[in-house]
RNA sequence: GUCCCCAUCGUCUAGUUUGGCUUAGGACACCGCCCUUUCAAGGCGGCGACACCGGUUCAAAUCCGGUUGGGGACGCCA
Protein backbone atom coordinates (compact mmCIF):
# COMPACT_ATOMS: atom_id res chain seq x y z
CA UNK A 1 0.00 0.00 0.00
CA UNK A 2 1.50 3.33 -1.08
CA UNK A 3 0.99 5.75 1.65
CA UNK A 4 1.52 9.55 0.91
CA UNK A 5 1.84 12.55 2.62
CA UNK A 6 1.72 16.56 3.04
CA UNK A 7 2.54 18.36 6.16
CA UNK A 8 2.50 21.44 6.13
CA UNK A 9 3.25 23.65 9.31
CA UNK A 10 0.23 26.25 10.14
CA UNK A 11 2.44 29.38 9.79
CA UNK A 12 0.65 30.80 7.05
CA UNK A 13 -1.34 30.55 4.14
CA UNK A 14 -1.21 27.43 1.36
CA UNK A 15 1.45 28.29 -0.95
CA UNK A 16 1.82 27.43 -4.63
CA UNK A 17 4.90 25.90 -3.96
CA UNK A 18 3.57 23.89 -1.10
CA UNK A 19 0.09 23.38 -3.31
CA UNK A 20 2.49 21.77 -6.00
CA UNK A 21 4.13 19.66 -3.24
CA UNK A 22 0.72 18.62 -1.83
CA UNK A 23 -0.85 18.12 -5.32
CA UNK A 24 2.64 15.39 -6.19
CA UNK A 25 1.80 13.52 -3.06
CA UNK A 26 -1.74 13.30 -3.81
CA UNK A 27 -1.41 12.23 -7.66
CA UNK A 28 0.80 9.63 -6.92
CA UNK A 29 -0.85 8.23 -3.83
CA UNK A 30 -4.31 8.46 -5.97
CA UNK A 31 -2.48 6.76 -9.14
CA UNK A 32 -1.14 3.98 -6.83
CA UNK A 33 -5.13 3.55 -4.95
CA UNK A 34 -2.91 4.49 -1.78
CA UNK A 35 -3.74 7.10 0.81
CA UNK A 36 -3.03 10.33 1.05
CA UNK A 37 -2.61 11.57 4.59
CA UNK A 38 -2.70 15.25 5.83
CA UNK A 39 -0.45 15.72 8.80
CA UNK A 40 0.21 19.33 10.58
CA UNK A 41 3.31 20.07 12.01
CA UNK A 42 2.47 22.85 14.49
CA UNK A 43 5.48 22.21 16.66
CA UNK A 44 6.80 25.82 16.57
CA UNK A 45 4.52 27.20 18.86
CA UNK A 46 5.33 30.91 18.50
CA UNK A 47 4.21 31.03 14.66
CA UNK A 48 1.40 28.11 14.66
CA UNK A 49 -2.29 29.35 14.38
CA UNK A 50 -5.20 27.59 14.44
CA UNK A 51 -6.81 30.05 11.76
CA UNK A 52 -3.93 28.89 9.37
CA UNK A 53 -4.12 25.32 9.91
CA UNK A 54 -7.74 25.71 8.59
CA UNK A 55 -7.04 28.16 5.80
CA UNK A 56 -4.69 25.28 4.45
CA UNK A 57 -7.58 22.65 5.12
CA UNK A 58 -9.86 25.30 3.13
CA UNK A 59 -7.36 26.10 0.18
CA UNK A 60 -6.71 22.03 -0.46
CA UNK A 61 -10.69 20.98 -0.50
CA UNK A 62 -10.95 23.81 -2.68
CA UNK A 63 -7.99 22.27 -5.16
CA UNK A 64 -10.45 18.88 -4.97
CA UNK A 65 -7.12 17.47 -3.13
CA UNK A 66 -8.86 15.41 -0.36
CA UNK A 67 -7.31 13.09 2.05
CA UNK A 68 -7.61 9.77 4.00
CA UNK A 69 -6.49 10.63 7.00
CA UNK A 70 -5.83 13.95 8.76
CA UNK A 71 -6.45 16.03 11.64
CA UNK A 72 -9.89 16.62 10.90
CA UNK A 73 -11.41 12.99 10.11
CA UNK A 74 -8.83 11.16 11.85
CA UNK A 75 -7.24 7.32 11.07
CA UNK A 76 -5.95 4.39 12.09
CA UNK A 77 -2.51 5.69 12.75
CA UNK A 78 -2.83 7.93 15.85
CA UNK A 79 -3.37 12.06 15.73
CA UNK A 80 -2.46 13.77 13.28
CA UNK A 81 -1.00 16.96 14.79
CA UNK A 82 2.19 16.81 16.10
CA UNK A 83 1.55 18.97 19.27
CA UNK A 84 -0.88 16.16 20.05
CA UNK A 85 1.92 13.60 19.70
CA UNK A 86 4.36 15.05 22.68
CA UNK A 87 5.02 11.91 23.75
CA UNK A 88 5.99 9.75 21.93
CA UNK A 89 8.48 12.18 20.66
CA UNK A 90 9.77 12.27 24.28
CA UNK A 91 9.06 8.25 24.08
CA UNK A 92 11.64 7.94 21.27
CA UNK A 93 14.10 11.23 22.71
CA UNK A 94 14.70 9.27 25.35
CA UNK A 95 15.73 6.19 24.22
CA UNK A 96 18.03 8.03 22.08
CA UNK A 97 19.74 9.21 25.76
CA UNK A 98 19.09 5.64 27.38
CA UNK A 99 22.00 4.78 24.47
CA UNK A 100 23.65 7.84 24.24
CA UNK A 101 23.24 8.35 20.99
CA UNK A 102 21.66 12.15 22.22
CA UNK A 103 22.89 14.22 25.36
CA UNK A 104 21.12 17.33 26.69
CA UNK A 105 23.19 20.44 25.95
CA UNK A 106 22.94 23.41 28.17
CA UNK A 107 24.46 26.21 25.75
CA UNK A 108 21.97 29.30 25.40
CA UNK A 109 20.44 30.24 21.94
CA UNK A 110 23.29 33.52 22.74
CA UNK A 111 26.14 31.34 23.67
CA UNK A 112 25.60 29.66 20.06
CA UNK A 113 24.97 32.75 17.92
CA UNK A 114 28.04 34.23 19.26
CA UNK A 115 29.72 30.58 18.25
CA UNK A 116 28.28 30.53 15.09
CA UNK A 117 29.49 34.50 14.47
CA UNK A 118 32.83 33.42 15.32
CA UNK A 119 32.85 30.34 12.95
CA UNK A 120 31.46 32.79 10.02
CA UNK A 121 34.30 35.04 10.78
CA UNK A 122 36.99 32.84 10.87
CA UNK A 123 35.33 30.99 7.79
CA UNK A 124 35.28 27.83 9.19
CA UNK A 125 32.24 25.20 8.23
CA UNK A 126 29.13 26.71 10.37
CA UNK A 127 28.66 23.79 13.28
CA UNK A 128 28.30 23.07 16.89
CA UNK A 129 31.23 22.66 18.07
CA UNK A 130 30.34 19.87 20.53
CA UNK A 131 30.90 21.54 23.79
CA UNK A 132 28.21 19.63 26.05
CA UNK A 133 28.79 16.42 24.39
CA UNK A 134 32.17 16.56 26.70
CA UNK A 135 30.11 17.46 29.46
CA UNK A 136 31.05 15.61 33.16
CA UNK A 137 28.11 15.35 35.20
CA UNK A 138 29.13 18.10 37.61
CA UNK A 139 29.65 20.17 34.80
CA UNK A 140 25.97 19.09 33.91
CA UNK A 141 25.03 20.27 37.61
CA UNK A 142 26.78 23.40 36.99
CA UNK A 143 24.50 24.13 34.41
CA UNK A 144 21.28 22.96 36.19
CA UNK A 145 21.68 24.96 39.01
CA UNK A 146 21.83 27.96 37.19
CA UNK A 147 18.53 27.38 36.21
CA UNK A 148 19.56 26.13 32.23
CA UNK A 149 17.17 24.30 30.71
CA UNK A 150 18.82 21.70 28.23
CA UNK A 151 17.77 20.89 24.69
CA UNK A 152 18.79 17.37 23.49
CA UNK A 153 21.18 16.74 20.45
CA UNK A 154 21.60 13.85 18.28
CA UNK A 155 25.26 12.35 18.36
CA UNK A 156 26.64 13.05 14.55
CA UNK A 157 29.04 9.81 14.10
CA UNK A 158 30.46 8.25 10.52
CA UNK A 159 32.26 9.54 8.13
CA UNK A 160 29.59 9.68 5.18
CA UNK A 161 26.15 8.56 4.56
CA UNK A 162 24.67 7.60 1.08
CA UNK A 163 21.19 7.52 0.23
CA UNK A 164 19.39 7.40 -3.15
CA UNK A 165 16.64 9.91 -4.48
CA UNK A 166 14.35 9.10 -7.21
CA UNK A 167 14.84 12.39 -8.66
CA UNK A 168 18.16 13.39 -7.95
CA UNK A 169 19.82 10.42 -7.75
CA UNK A 170 22.39 8.88 -5.45
CA UNK A 171 23.04 11.03 -3.09
CA UNK A 172 26.52 11.16 -0.92
CA UNK A 173 27.10 13.20 2.17
CA UNK A 174 30.36 13.58 4.32
CA UNK A 175 29.15 13.55 7.98
CA UNK A 176 32.46 15.39 9.14
CA UNK A 177 30.58 19.22 8.41
CA UNK A 178 27.42 18.11 10.02
CA UNK A 179 27.58 19.52 13.67
CA UNK A 180 25.43 17.88 16.23
CA UNK A 181 21.94 18.67 15.86
CA UNK A 182 19.22 19.96 17.99
CA UNK A 183 16.15 17.48 18.14
CA UNK A 184 14.27 18.58 21.41
CA UNK A 185 13.99 21.96 22.74
CA UNK A 186 14.51 23.40 26.00
CA UNK A 187 10.90 23.81 26.28
CA UNK A 188 10.28 20.23 26.07
CA UNK A 189 9.29 20.52 22.13
CA UNK A 190 10.57 18.20 19.53
CA UNK A 191 12.43 19.85 16.27
CA UNK A 192 11.27 19.20 12.54
CA UNK A 193 13.95 16.67 12.05
CA UNK A 194 13.01 13.90 15.28
CA UNK A 195 8.90 14.56 14.59
CA UNK A 196 8.94 14.08 11.09
CA UNK A 197 11.17 10.95 11.10
CA UNK A 198 9.23 9.83 14.15
CA UNK A 199 5.79 10.33 12.44
CA UNK A 200 6.58 9.45 8.86
CA UNK A 201 7.85 6.37 10.22
CA UNK A 202 4.84 5.49 12.49
CA UNK A 203 2.39 6.39 9.71
CA UNK A 204 3.99 3.83 7.54
CA UNK A 205 5.02 6.82 4.34
CA UNK A 206 6.02 5.40 1.75
CA UNK A 207 7.89 8.09 -0.18
CA UNK A 208 8.16 11.81 0.71
CA UNK A 209 7.66 14.20 -2.18
CA UNK A 210 8.74 17.46 -1.03
CA UNK A 211 10.60 20.36 -1.75
CA UNK A 212 15.02 20.27 -2.28
CA UNK A 213 15.17 22.30 0.32
CA UNK A 214 14.79 19.62 2.49
CA UNK A 215 17.73 17.63 0.68
CA UNK A 216 20.07 18.33 3.47
CA UNK A 217 18.07 17.91 6.30
CA UNK A 218 17.44 14.14 4.68
CA UNK A 219 20.89 12.58 6.13
CA UNK A 220 20.05 13.76 9.53
CA UNK A 221 16.98 12.54 9.37
CA UNK A 222 18.43 8.95 7.92
CA UNK A 223 20.60 9.01 10.76
CA UNK A 224 17.76 9.62 13.23
CA UNK A 225 15.47 6.35 11.36
CA UNK A 226 18.72 4.42 11.73
CA UNK A 227 19.00 5.45 15.79
CA UNK A 228 15.58 4.55 16.37
CA UNK A 229 15.60 1.52 14.09
CA UNK A 230 12.78 2.84 12.95
CA UNK A 231 11.82 2.16 9.14
CA UNK A 232 12.49 4.87 6.49
CA UNK A 233 10.45 6.20 3.50
CA UNK A 234 11.91 6.74 -0.15
CA UNK A 235 12.96 10.28 -0.79
CA UNK A 236 11.72 12.49 -3.76
CA UNK A 237 13.05 15.65 -3.98
CA UNK A 238 11.33 17.94 -6.35
CA UNK A 239 12.75 21.63 -7.28
CA UNK A 240 11.49 24.78 -5.96
CA UNK A 241 9.10 27.19 -7.79
CA UNK A 242 10.86 30.38 -8.81
CA UNK A 243 9.35 33.86 -9.47
CA UNK A 244 10.28 35.87 -12.54
CA UNK A 245 13.80 36.60 -10.79
CA UNK A 246 14.75 33.32 -10.51
CA UNK A 247 13.94 33.71 -6.47
CA UNK A 248 12.15 30.86 -4.73
CA UNK A 249 8.52 32.23 -4.81
CA UNK A 250 7.82 34.67 -1.78
CA UNK A 251 4.17 36.29 -1.14
CA UNK A 252 5.66 39.34 -2.54
CA UNK A 253 3.39 38.59 -5.57
CA UNK A 254 -0.25 38.04 -5.03
CA UNK A 255 -0.31 35.15 -6.96
CA UNK A 256 2.11 33.01 -4.84
CA UNK A 257 -1.01 32.73 -2.44
CA UNK A 258 -3.32 29.52 -3.21
CA UNK A 259 -6.29 31.86 -1.83
CA UNK A 260 -5.88 34.58 -4.56
CA UNK A 261 -6.65 32.77 -7.12
CA UNK A 262 -10.39 31.98 -5.91
CA UNK A 263 -10.85 35.78 -5.23
CA UNK A 264 -8.94 36.44 -8.89
CA UNK A 265 -11.69 33.84 -10.57
CA UNK A 266 -9.43 30.88 -11.39
CA UNK A 267 -10.81 27.45 -11.38
CA UNK A 268 -9.42 25.02 -9.38
CA UNK A 269 -9.15 22.00 -11.59
CA UNK A 270 -6.91 25.22 -13.74
CA UNK A 271 -4.65 26.05 -11.40
CA UNK A 272 -4.09 22.36 -10.45
CA UNK A 273 -3.64 21.38 -13.82
CA UNK A 274 -1.08 23.98 -14.30
CA UNK A 275 0.70 23.12 -10.79
CA UNK A 276 1.05 19.85 -12.51
CA UNK A 277 3.12 21.24 -15.37
CA UNK A 278 5.74 22.57 -12.96
CA UNK A 279 8.15 20.37 -12.94
CA UNK A 280 6.57 17.60 -14.18
CA UNK A 281 5.54 17.01 -17.77
CA UNK A 282 3.71 13.74 -19.43
CA UNK A 283 5.29 11.57 -22.00
CA UNK A 284 3.08 12.37 -24.65
CA UNK A 285 3.48 16.23 -23.61
CA UNK A 286 -0.01 16.93 -23.36
CA UNK A 287 -0.56 19.97 -21.45
CA UNK A 288 -4.88 20.20 -20.88
CA UNK A 289 -5.16 17.71 -18.71
CA UNK A 290 -8.28 16.89 -16.31
CA UNK A 291 -8.18 15.78 -12.82
CA UNK A 292 -8.31 12.03 -14.10
CA UNK A 293 -6.12 12.30 -17.04
CA UNK A 294 -3.41 13.71 -14.50
CA UNK A 295 -3.74 10.73 -12.19
CA UNK A 296 -3.54 8.51 -15.01
CA UNK A 297 -0.24 10.28 -16.47
CA UNK A 298 1.55 11.16 -13.44
CA UNK A 299 5.00 9.74 -12.92
CA UNK A 300 7.77 9.76 -10.70
CA UNK A 301 10.38 9.17 -13.17
CA UNK A 302 8.95 12.41 -15.25
CA UNK A 303 9.83 14.80 -12.97
CA UNK A 304 12.37 17.47 -13.80
CA UNK A 305 15.30 18.45 -11.97
CA UNK A 306 15.55 21.68 -12.46
CA UNK A 307 13.75 24.92 -10.29
CA UNK A 308 10.80 25.97 -12.75
CA UNK A 309 9.39 29.81 -12.59
CA UNK A 310 5.88 30.79 -12.05
CA UNK A 311 4.63 31.86 -15.18
CA UNK A 312 1.02 33.50 -14.33
CA UNK A 313 0.31 34.35 -17.97
CA UNK A 314 0.63 30.35 -19.05
CA UNK A 315 -1.52 29.89 -15.51
CA UNK A 316 -4.23 32.36 -16.92
CA UNK A 317 -4.21 30.67 -20.12
CA UNK A 318 -5.05 27.56 -18.68
CA UNK A 319 -7.38 28.94 -16.82
CA UNK A 320 -9.01 30.21 -19.71
CA UNK A 321 -8.64 26.76 -21.36
CA UNK A 322 -11.18 25.47 -18.76
CA UNK A 323 -13.51 28.57 -18.32
CA UNK A 324 -14.28 27.59 -22.30
CA UNK A 325 -14.99 23.88 -21.51
CA UNK A 326 -17.43 24.88 -18.32
CA UNK A 327 -21.35 23.96 -19.39
CA UNK A 328 -23.62 26.94 -19.41
CA UNK A 329 -25.03 25.82 -16.38
CA UNK A 330 -21.75 25.27 -14.83
CA UNK A 331 -20.22 28.35 -15.87
CA UNK A 332 -23.81 30.92 -14.76
CA UNK A 333 -22.98 29.05 -10.89
CA UNK A 334 -18.86 29.53 -11.57
CA UNK A 335 -19.85 33.29 -12.39
CA UNK A 336 -21.93 34.15 -9.93
CA UNK A 337 -19.98 35.00 -6.79
CA UNK A 338 -18.40 37.27 -8.74
CA UNK A 339 -21.27 39.28 -10.43
CA UNK A 340 -22.42 39.35 -6.45
CA UNK A 341 -19.49 40.67 -5.24
CA UNK A 342 -18.66 43.40 -8.10
CA UNK A 343 -20.13 46.61 -8.38
CA UNK A 344 -23.42 47.70 -8.43
CA UNK A 345 -24.00 47.43 -12.69
CA UNK A 346 -22.61 43.68 -12.26
CA UNK A 347 -24.91 42.81 -9.02
CA UNK A 348 -27.85 43.86 -11.26
CA UNK A 349 -27.05 41.12 -13.69
CA UNK A 350 -28.00 38.21 -11.49
CA UNK A 351 -31.56 39.41 -10.92
CA UNK A 352 -31.86 38.36 -14.98
CA UNK A 353 -33.79 35.91 -16.37
CA UNK A 354 -31.44 32.67 -15.75
CA UNK A 355 -32.23 31.67 -19.56
CA UNK A 356 -30.89 35.35 -20.22
CA UNK A 357 -28.06 35.29 -18.33
CA UNK A 358 -26.63 31.43 -19.34
CA UNK A 359 -26.95 32.79 -23.05
CA UNK A 360 -25.10 35.72 -22.07
CA UNK A 361 -22.47 34.38 -20.04
CA UNK A 362 -22.00 31.81 -23.07
CA UNK A 363 -21.02 34.74 -25.36
CA UNK A 364 -19.04 36.07 -23.62
CA UNK A 365 -16.98 33.03 -22.52
CA UNK A 366 -14.71 32.43 -24.79
CA UNK A 367 -13.07 35.83 -24.40
CA UNK A 368 -12.94 35.06 -20.41
CA UNK A 369 -9.76 34.72 -19.49
CA UNK A 370 -10.60 34.69 -15.29
CA UNK A 371 -14.36 34.21 -13.54
CA UNK A 372 -13.95 37.77 -12.33
CA UNK A 373 -13.90 39.08 -15.66
CA UNK A 374 -16.62 38.41 -16.18
CA UNK A 375 -18.14 41.83 -14.52
CA UNK A 376 -15.92 43.71 -16.66
CA UNK A 377 -16.54 41.87 -19.77
CA UNK A 378 -20.33 41.27 -18.98
CA UNK A 379 -21.97 44.08 -17.75
CA UNK A 380 -22.08 46.74 -20.53
CA UNK A 381 -24.15 44.34 -22.41
CA UNK A 382 -26.46 43.32 -19.77
CA UNK A 383 -27.52 46.32 -18.00
CA UNK A 384 -30.50 48.84 -19.18
CA UNK A 385 -28.91 51.60 -19.09
CA UNK A 386 -25.73 52.41 -20.60
CA UNK A 387 -25.18 56.36 -19.31
CA UNK A 388 -22.64 55.42 -17.25
CA UNK A 389 -20.66 53.66 -18.96
CA UNK A 390 -20.88 56.30 -22.04
CA UNK A 391 -19.80 59.05 -19.36
CA UNK A 392 -16.59 57.13 -18.49
CA UNK A 393 -15.31 55.59 -21.41
CA UNK A 394 -16.70 58.87 -23.64
CA UNK A 395 -16.40 56.60 -27.01
CA UNK A 396 -15.76 59.22 -29.88
CA UNK A 397 -18.25 59.42 -32.85
CA UNK A 398 -17.33 60.68 -36.40
CA UNK A 399 -20.24 62.22 -38.66
CA UNK A 400 -20.10 59.20 -40.05
CA UNK A 401 -20.51 56.98 -37.38
CA UNK A 402 -23.63 58.88 -36.54
CA UNK A 403 -25.11 58.72 -39.70
CA UNK A 404 -24.68 55.13 -39.62
CA UNK A 405 -26.41 54.85 -36.19
CA UNK A 406 -29.44 56.31 -37.11
CA UNK A 407 -29.59 54.61 -39.88
CA UNK A 408 -29.62 51.20 -38.12
CA UNK A 409 -32.16 52.58 -35.73
CA UNK A 410 -35.05 53.11 -38.18
CA UNK A 411 -33.98 49.59 -39.66
CA UNK A 412 -34.34 48.43 -36.39
CA UNK A 413 -37.82 50.12 -35.76
CA UNK A 414 -39.20 49.19 -38.33
CA UNK A 415 -37.63 45.34 -38.42
CA UNK A 416 -40.34 42.62 -37.67
CA UNK A 417 -38.82 40.03 -36.22
CA UNK A 418 -34.69 40.59 -34.92
CA UNK A 419 -32.67 37.28 -35.30
CA UNK A 420 -28.92 37.17 -36.31
CA UNK A 421 -30.30 36.33 -39.44
CA UNK A 422 -32.69 39.48 -39.99
CA UNK A 423 -29.42 41.33 -38.37
CA UNK A 424 -27.43 39.79 -41.04
CA UNK A 425 -29.76 41.43 -43.66
CA UNK A 426 -30.41 44.83 -42.03
CA UNK A 427 -26.25 45.36 -41.68
CA UNK A 428 -26.55 44.46 -45.72
CA UNK A 429 -29.06 47.12 -46.38
CA UNK A 430 -27.31 49.50 -44.16
CA UNK A 431 -23.58 48.89 -46.06
CA UNK A 432 -25.19 49.71 -49.45
CA UNK A 433 -27.33 52.74 -48.13
CA UNK A 434 -24.23 54.33 -46.56
CA UNK A 435 -21.13 52.90 -47.74
CA UNK A 436 -19.76 52.25 -44.54
CA UNK A 437 -18.04 48.50 -43.81
CA UNK A 438 -16.03 46.75 -41.66
CA UNK A 439 -14.71 48.77 -38.97
CA UNK A 440 -16.47 51.56 -39.89
CA UNK A 441 -20.05 49.68 -39.98
CA UNK A 442 -19.38 47.59 -36.70
CA UNK A 443 -17.47 49.82 -34.64
CA UNK A 444 -19.98 52.79 -34.50
CA UNK A 445 -22.82 49.93 -33.94
CA UNK A 446 -21.14 48.45 -30.64
CA UNK A 447 -20.35 51.44 -29.67
CA UNK A 448 -23.72 52.74 -29.81
CA UNK A 449 -25.46 49.97 -28.40
CA UNK A 450 -22.72 49.02 -25.74
CA UNK A 451 -20.44 51.88 -25.03
CA UNK A 452 -17.13 49.83 -25.27
CA UNK A 453 -15.13 49.23 -28.36
CA UNK A 454 -14.31 45.44 -27.31
CA UNK A 455 -17.38 43.01 -26.23
CA UNK A 456 -18.19 39.29 -28.00
CA UNK A 457 -19.64 38.79 -31.20
CA UNK A 458 -22.37 41.20 -32.67
CA UNK A 459 -24.72 38.97 -34.02
CA UNK A 460 -24.89 36.61 -30.42
CA UNK A 461 -24.90 40.14 -28.70
CA UNK A 462 -28.02 42.08 -30.23
CA UNK A 463 -30.34 39.69 -30.93
CA UNK A 464 -29.82 39.01 -26.84
CA UNK A 465 -30.58 42.37 -25.81
CA UNK A 466 -33.96 42.30 -28.59
CA UNK A 467 -35.11 44.80 -30.61
CA UNK A 468 -36.48 46.60 -27.56
CA UNK A 469 -33.31 46.76 -25.82
CA UNK A 470 -31.42 48.03 -28.86
CA UNK A 471 -33.50 50.79 -29.55
CA UNK A 472 -33.36 52.09 -26.16
CA UNK A 473 -29.84 52.20 -25.97
CA UNK A 474 -29.58 53.64 -28.93
CA UNK A 475 -31.76 56.72 -28.37
CA UNK A 476 -29.40 56.64 -24.51
CA UNK A 477 -26.59 57.00 -27.29
CA UNK A 478 -28.41 59.64 -29.09
CA UNK A 479 -29.28 62.14 -25.88
CA UNK A 480 -25.70 61.43 -24.67
CA UNK A 481 -24.63 62.68 -27.91
CA UNK A 482 -26.63 66.15 -27.72
CA UNK A 483 -25.69 66.75 -24.45
CA UNK A 484 -21.85 65.87 -25.61
CA UNK A 485 -22.30 68.02 -28.30
CA UNK A 486 -18.57 69.39 -28.14
CA UNK A 487 -17.30 65.52 -28.31
CA UNK A 488 -18.55 65.13 -31.44
C1' G B 1 33.40 29.56 4.83
C1' U B 2 31.74 24.18 4.21
C1' C B 3 28.43 20.85 1.89
C1' C B 4 24.52 19.86 -1.64
C1' C B 5 21.39 20.70 -5.99
C1' C B 6 20.59 22.80 -10.89
C1' A B 7 21.96 24.60 -16.06
C1' U B 8 17.88 23.46 -23.80
C1' C B 9 13.93 29.39 -26.91
C1' G B 10 11.86 35.38 -22.52
C1' U B 11 8.88 31.29 -19.60
C1' C B 12 7.18 25.81 -18.97
C1' U B 13 9.37 21.83 -21.30
C1' A B 14 10.67 17.19 -25.12
C1' G B 15 15.16 15.03 -26.35
C1' U B 16 20.11 13.28 -21.97
C1' U B 17 19.58 6.98 -18.74
C1' U B 18 20.73 3.25 -23.88
C1' G B 19 25.94 9.27 -28.09
C1' G B 20 24.10 9.23 -34.59
C1' C B 21 16.92 9.15 -36.40
C1' U B 22 17.66 16.82 -34.42
C1' U B 23 18.60 21.90 -40.19
C1' A B 24 16.88 20.51 -31.44
C1' G B 25 10.18 19.19 -31.14
C1' G B 26 5.72 21.16 -28.42
C1' A B 27 3.16 24.93 -25.23
C1' C B 28 2.61 30.10 -23.11
C1' A B 29 3.92 35.03 -24.39
C1' C B 30 5.11 38.18 -28.50
C1' C B 31 4.67 39.43 -33.86
C1' G B 32 2.31 38.69 -38.72
C1' C B 33 -1.44 36.70 -41.91
C1' C B 34 -6.34 34.41 -42.66
C1' C B 35 -11.45 33.96 -41.21
C1' U B 36 -15.69 36.85 -39.44
C1' U B 37 -17.92 43.09 -43.97
C1' U B 38 -15.39 45.24 -36.19
C1' C B 39 -12.62 43.85 -31.29
C1' A B 40 -12.23 39.30 -29.00
C1' A B 41 -12.39 34.07 -29.98
C1' G B 42 -10.68 30.60 -33.79
C1' G B 43 -7.17 28.90 -37.88
C1' C B 44 -2.26 29.36 -40.09
C1' G B 45 2.67 31.02 -39.84
C1' G B 46 7.07 33.73 -37.84
C1' C B 47 10.58 35.02 -34.00
C1' G B 48 13.35 32.37 -30.53
C1' A B 49 17.65 27.92 -26.96
C1' C B 50 21.60 23.27 -26.14
C1' A B 51 25.84 28.82 -20.30
C1' C B 52 31.36 28.52 -21.24
C1' C B 53 36.06 25.83 -21.94
C1' G B 54 38.47 21.39 -22.60
C1' G B 55 38.42 15.95 -23.14
C1' U B 56 36.53 10.98 -25.04
C1' U B 57 34.56 9.54 -29.99
C1' C B 58 34.13 8.53 -36.90
C1' A B 59 30.03 11.25 -34.33
C1' A B 60 28.04 14.92 -28.13
C1' A B 61 22.45 18.93 -26.22
C1' U B 62 23.37 13.83 -24.89
C1' C B 63 29.45 10.78 -21.71
C1' C B 64 33.79 12.85 -18.55
C1' G B 65 36.54 17.02 -16.24
C1' G B 66 36.82 22.06 -15.17
C1' U B 67 34.83 27.17 -15.21
C1' U B 68 30.95 30.48 -14.68
C1' G B 69 26.13 31.52 -13.22
C1' G B 70 21.72 30.51 -10.23
C1' G B 71 19.52 28.15 -5.97
C1' G B 72 19.46 25.52 -1.29
C1' A B 73 21.34 23.91 3.55
C1' C B 74 24.48 24.71 7.73
C1' G B 75 18.28 27.59 13.26
C1' C B 76 15.93 25.75 20.42
C1' C B 77 11.99 27.30 11.53
C1' A B 78 9.78 23.75 8.85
Amino acid sequence: MIRMRFAPSPTGMLHVGNARTALFNWLWARKNNGKFILRIEDTDMERSKSKWEKAILDDLRWLGLDWDEGPDIGGDYGRYRQSERLDLYHEYASQLVKDDLAYPCYCTPEELGQKRKEQLSRKQPLKYDGYCSQLTNRGRNLFKAQGRKPTLRFRVDGDKLCFKDLVKGEMEFVLGNLGDFIIMRSDGWPTYNLAAVIDDSLMEITHIIRGDDHLSNTPKQILLYKALKLYAPVFVHIPLICDMHNKPLSKRYWYSSIVQYRQEGYLPEALVNYLALLGWSPKNGREIMGIDELIDSFALEDISGSAAVFDIKKATWVNSEYIKKLKPDDLMSACMPYLKSADEYAQSLTELEPEQLKNMLAAIAPGLKTLKDVSNEAVPYLIDSIEGILDTQSPSFSEKDIEVLKAFNEKLVSADIFRAEDLKIILKQLKKETGASGRGLYLPIRLGITGEPHGPELFELLPLLGKKGCIERLKQTFNWLDSNAAKV
